[in-house]
DNA sequence: GTAATTGCAAATACTTTGCCACGTA
DNA sequence: TACGTGGCAAAGTATTTGCAATTAC
């Protein structure tokens, strides 16, 4: 159960923001950590450990929470639905999308971003930078 | 109107699929190609070129041929809504949305991803294989 | 005890489809 | 004429909110 280094580390700064500790964030911390990759509402709401246990609005009202305090992301990643992923401090993740079976999978290549995105903050004066990569195409199996 | 070099070529291209040249398809490229940026359904379907022309359904459709023939491509961008936007041939657009107010510019410098994205293709065997690269952040006037 | 959090149900937003009338080729 | 296209209205899917009951601190 939630007992990993991450989500106790995850709880903690959870908790250091005011958030009180609920069952439902333990397990939406939990399956979000133990899954790996991005997860839509509805996805999280019936996941094993959160189906019956809370409902859809409480997830979705947690990962706004989340997100506000920067421990989760939500992605767009083309599909009508969010995706929600945890912020890992110095991890970045780009995603390499088939559009037809609409399978998700990381990519582990180095990131050829960082260095424009310091050369944006600096011309652009935007404040809290970060960017979203996304490849599309069709995976090997749909073509 | 609906004459500018590009939009003559783009309808050119649409009837070449098999598309049919009607009003709507007409105003819908030029609006397209006239703002130069993504719009949302809701956008296009309001602009004055298109409002009280044609319905939101046609314009939905519209967007649907277009984006299947490749003359359009669907953007996430984070909203709730899609973003639309014209695919011109050896034109690409990365992005710098504001989170706080949702504005949307274009990003002028090189996109750094085309040798990864090689690199993607070759590796996994990926086909017909693009990228949508999307920076975030607070633009300096919501700061 | 107090304020944050939850569940349920209802409201909203955006997208998508059915069906028949219409216009293009 | 034939078939792609259009309008209108309704259905579908995802998100978001109100409010009273509950729970963490």
């Amino acid at each position: 159960m939630p007992n990993s280094p991450l989500v106790v580390d995850l709880i903690d700064r959870c908790r250091a923001t005011g958030l009180r500790r609920t069952k439902a964030l333990e397990q939406l911390l939990f399956t979000l950590a133990d899954s790996g990759r991005p997860m839509t509402l509805n996805e999280l709401s019936h996941s094993s450990r959160l189906t019956d246990q809370c409902d859809k609005a409480t997830v979705f009202r947690l990962l706004q929470r989340l997100t506000a305090i920067g421990t989760v992301r939500r992605l767009g990643l083309h599909e009508r639905a969010a995706y929600f992923t945890l912020l890992i401090p110095g991890r970045h993740q780009d995603y390499l999308i088939c559009t037809e079976c609409g399978s998700i999978e990381s990519i582990q290549a180095p990131c050829p971003v960082h260095q424009l995105e310091k050369e944006i903050t600096q011309k652009t004066g935007f404040k809290n930078l970060y960017h979203e990569l996304e490849f599309f195409g069709v995976c090997p199996r749909c073509a």
